[in-house]
DNA sequence: TCATATAACTTAATTGATTAAGAAGATAGT
DNA sequence: ACTATCTTCTTAATCAATTAAGTTATATGA
């Protein structure tokens, strides 16, 4: 079985390899007869139009799209906020007959793929940093979703104000408030931020979502303690767990934990509950994104919702416009049993 | 800016192309002084290498290998079966320098990243068996795991041999047994199967596991009430929960429960607990794969362990040598407090 | 009827690389 | 000093396509 390439079947059909090209690319460049025709042989030798390879070198796009995730795979597969961005993000590409390439935000070599792809989806800052250089010299379009990358295309929601609303909705004069953040500092451990350097301050959600906080524990005329503002570096349960754990033990005791996760929430919730606290009455908690698993959880958790499916939808649809601005989305708080 | 070529960058280097493709690919082929100055003028132009679509057109392959998931992306993530493989995967792949690219076993048209990529691991059947036929056909590298495609090589356990082993660990003379199987028939809804026709009877797993309970039910004098075979299209929890909710309110009430997933074993458990059964004193559950959360449930699942990361890292090392054979991996039966 | 427009294909340059074969110069052996 | 070998680099064909420009042949209009 020999090769099968535009060239081969043009000599085996006696026509041009442009006229095979037309007949799958520009039906109006041939009679329709001769196209019938073409296909039909194509198919009957097992030829399935042209290589996208060399379609994608001589055409200069390939359909494929890499949405670069902030962390591993493994991780951002188990956390139900970037499951449901890619759920989102999918379908879209379907849509538009596009193909998704996953990349890892840990890899070091974006060169690898940049290539083979249209351009890049970027879900969160990536763990290495070094891509973030890359991406900002890539040549390739680029769209970032839940951070910023100067002279780059976004697409958010506007997590101050949605910090200060969550807050708002739950804070009461004399509170002692405690924030569950997430990946504040960089460290590996739960730990309070304290004196730390922040972790990449002009382009994290998470500080977005601080300066939201402080905003509403400002017009309450509260102060978070040092003390209270904790660091967690993925919002795994075991890292949610052991904060949540260190921050209820604290004297005095939280009456609020401001959680920037709906799972760093329900860890809270948990953590609260089995030491025998009561919530709402003992202590309020907010989370942050909108899961599913919040609803089927009592009490319920008073969260941001911001339709991750959606956003994933959007985004590609962003990349697609060449449109370069920041498309804000809207979000919505949901109040819950917790607050 | 203009564009930035291999041949480009030789102009203005005042050498051959062939020479700058030497310089990145065969350092033995030109002077060590010479290629130093060349990748150094190569690194402030901000040249990063040949193109890789060129390249990979030119030599005919791409450094990037295609997973196909039975299912839907967003529902294979969500499976910590699937989701351990996926990790097992990436890491070989990271370790050879190859990249991911993971297409849904939903995807209609698999020649649309064929020529982008090396080959394809298949993970499961694909659910729409239009794919099945695209790799039987295709000419790139096809490897299987989980299933098998006439002249490919695939990696596997012995499902028959691990499903008898966990079936005999728990069986007793006089035990009423109910299966619930994964994904045996072509059906939407937790059901009996009954007298419907099996779903891709020679290659499913699900079969071959049966096979082995069956054997196992013979050798200790039992059979299998038809009623009691059920089917359940994922190892998700709800189906699965509905199905133990209804096997479970059967007279006579079975006195053991062969699971083909732990997921499935576990809603199993959680069901009968809830009705105030004693396990494994009432009823006996065993299950198959192998998850972490059987460890930390109460009571612990008899499984059968089958250490999926290392399956995924076997994948893609039986998918780089060339050798056409099934590699068996091996599986552990682990007993546990419901047996 | 003749010029002109249209339709249906073909030619050949181009995309960004790899690589066998060839050429020029340096080194070594006798 | 002359041939043989080795280095070092270049030339040109090739990978599998796309597409602007060119070539016929046919149809239309006045």
């Amino acid at each position: 079985m020999s090769k099968l390439t535009l060239k081969s079947v043009a000599k085996t059909l006696g026509v041009s390899t442009a006229t095979i090209s037309n007949a799958f690319n520009r039906p109006d460049q041939l009679s329709v007869a001769l196209r019938q025709k073409i296909l039909q042989a194509c198919h009957e030798l097992g030829y399935f139009g042209p290589n996208k390879a060399a379609q994608s070198l001589r055409k200069g796009s390939s359909g494929i799209v890499a949405v670069i995730l902030s962390d591993s795979l493994e991780y951002m597969v188990s956390d139900p906020v970037a499951s449901q961005f890619l759920q989102g993000v999918s379908r879209e590409l379907e849509r538009h007959q596009l193909h998704l390439l996953l990349f890892s935000g840990q890899a070091t070599n974006l060169e690898a793929i940049s290539d083979f792809v249209d351009g890049f989806i970027c879900y969160g800052a990536p763990r290495n940093t070094g891509l973030i250089e890359q991406l900002r010299h890539s040549r390739k379009r680029v769209l970032t979703v839940d951070f910023d990358l100067a002279g780059r295309p976004s697409v958010n929601i506007d997590n101050e104000q949605a910090a200060f609303d969550s807050a708002m909705a739950v804070l009461r004069p004399k509170d002692t408030v405690a924030v569950l953040g997430l990946r504040l500092i960089d460290a590996a451990g739960s730990q309070p931020v304290g004196d730390k350097p922040m972790w990449d301050n002009q382009s994290s959600i998470a500080h977005r979502r601080l300066d939201g906080y402080q905003r509403a524990m400002q017009q309450c005329g509260l102060t978070l303690a040092a003390d209270y503002l904790w660091h967690i570096p993925e919002s795994n349960q075991n890292y949610a767990r052991e904060a949540a754990k260190a921050v209820l033990a604290m004297t005095p005791r939280p009456t609020v934990l401001l959680c920037m996760s709906d799972l760093i929430g329900l860890s809270a919730m948990r953590e609260a509950l089995q030491l025998g606290l009561r919530i709402p009455q003992d202590i309020r908690v907010v989370g942050f994104d909108g899961i599913e698993e919040t609803l089927r959880y009592h009490p319920t958790l008073t969260s941001v919702w911001q339709f991750s499916d959606q956003k994933g939808e959007a985004a590609v649809r962003a990349f697609l416009n060449r449109d370069d601005t920041t498309l804000q989305l809207p979000y919505e708080l949901r109040l819950g049993e917790s607050s």
